[in-house]
DNA sequence: TCTGGGGTCCTAGGACCC
DNA sequence: TCTGGGGTCCTAGGACCC
């Protein structure tokens, strides 16, 4: 299955979100623009017919960067920054709000276009997708020009694309000729183009590992290549260890993943303020049972059940917690979720204010299967006697049956109707 | 100026079974 | 009577990615 050559593409979209919203706003072209900050004010439209847009400077609240213009990243706003840093950074650039909607709607375009040319793609997201070209005919450098070209048309955007042996190369070179790119890598490009960077631009090399590899002297993917497997091993155990050595090679034999079934589904949400466990609670409790609604929504939109139902606090110091519940059959209402992640959240001492609340459902099954996916669950349910955590003196063994009765009395948050 | 939201995968310990 | 090993499931946390 492995041997001969393959030849595989990574497809990027340039600044995405932020190209989409240059179609709609082209006045906008040329300037430093930023998307994200979650409840950003959308642009007015004057009695004259012009727009006057938000300004970073006018921005208050917990947000993040969700991308950047190429002007705006040239005065140092990146993605995942936080509004308030780059409203430093760049108080006069055009602040627009997150328009998923839009964004999707574009993203099925540019990959229906490539789906013309094959079926052999992997979805990696809104706005990248490897390809498997081994089976086109032709050669690399057509075939990828092709499909520019088709995204082009189908969009209006550009894209970067680069063709490679393998997934690895293939998505670290389609960043090397951003924007409008079109690279080809072959392994002997390796030393020359790889080598000499960051080992930050390896996929799967994040901020923990590449401040590690600092630590050790190692900053570009050829200090990885020379480094001592020994050393690594003790510093990043065998097989993280084991991956660091083959990514530094350029050695990558992962398949093209075709079609993938979703793990899980959650819903979460920072909040505006923190909110205490008692003195918010009305707050917490209907922001609580909305994630619930909007989760069971979801696996409802998309046809799923859940079997084990989790909850995520984040506390005002950061810290973040999750507690779950593995149920006796799947379940997909939001009366259902809510119950089950009432007992997770028991189970968690409130000791300080909340920041995030989110719930979470895993082990999906189709709901048009869930006959069939009743998996057998030894034991009674998880958080019977012994099953619990610390001091299991906590009376939670007759919690009763994960049904739908209405135990909220004593919940943390009180159940309310809607 | 404190740091979003939606995911996947991995690790590690304990329960439980054979 | 501690002396096992293998395998699966469940749970919690963390790294990483888009």
């Amino acid at each position: 299955m492995t041997a001969g050559s393959r030849r595989i593409a990574h497809l990027d979209m340039d600044a995405f979100y932020a190209s989409v919203e240059l179609l709609r706003y082209p006045e906008l072209r040329g300037q430093a623009v930023v998307i994200g900050g979650g409840r950003a004010a959308a642009p007015e439209t004057l009695p004259d017919g012009s727009r006057r847009f938000a300004r970073l400077r006018d921005y208050a609240g917990r947000g993040v960067v969700t991308t950047s213009t190429y002007e705006a990243r040239a005065l140092g706003v990146f993605s995942a920054m936080g509004m308030m840093k780059a409203a430093q950074l760049a108080p006069d650039a055009v602040l627009l709000p997150t328009d998923f909607d839009s964004y999707r709607h574009y993203s099925r375009l540019f990959k229906t276009a490539v789906a013309a040319f094959t079926a052999q793609i992997e979805d990696r997201g809104i706005d990248e997708i490897y390809i498997d070209l081994t089976e086109i005919a032709g050669a690399s450098p057509d075939i990828a020009a092709r499909i520019k070209r088709a995204v082009h048309a189908a969009t209006g955007l550009t894209c970067s694309i680069c063709v490679a042996p393998n997934k690895l190369l293939a998505k670290i070179g389609s960043e090397l000729d951003k924007p409008d790119g079109l690279t080809l890598l072959t392994p002997a490009d390796i030393p020359l183009r790889i080598w000499p960077l960051s080992v930050r631009k390896v996929n799967g090399i994040g901020p923990k590992a590449s401040e590690k590899l600092a630590g050790l002297g190692i900053l570009t993917v050829g200090d990885l290549a020379a480094a001592d497997a020994g050393l690594l091993q003790t510093h990043f155990g065998r097989s993280y260890s084991g991956w660091l050595v083959e990514a530094a090679q350029g050695r990558d034999d992962r398949p093209v993943v075709v079609s993938s079934e979703p793990k899980s589904m959650s819903r979460e949400t920072t909040f505006e303020r923190d909110l205490h466990p008692k003195g918010d609670r009305p707050a917490l409790s209907a922001a609580f049972t909305a994630l619930c609604v909007r989760l069971a929504d979801d696996l409802r939109r998309k046809g799923y059940v859940g079997q084990t139902i989790g909850l995520k606090l984040r506390f005002d110091d950061f810290r973040t917690v999750t507690r779950d519940v593995t149920l006796l059959a799947p379940i997909g209402d939001a009366a259902g979720i809510r119950h089950a992640a009432t007992e997770c959240l028991k189970r968690i001492p409130l000791t300080r204010r909340l920041r995030l609340l989110g719930v979470r459902a895993s082990s999906l099954t189709r709901a048009d299967e869930a006959h069939a996916g009743h998996r057998p669950v030894q034991g009674e349910l998880s958080f019977a006697p012994g099953a619990g955590d610390a001091d299991g003196a906590d009376g939670a063994g007759d919690a009763g049956e994960a049904g739908h009765a209405d135990g909220a009395g004593d919940a943390v948050l009180p159940g309310d109707p809607d």
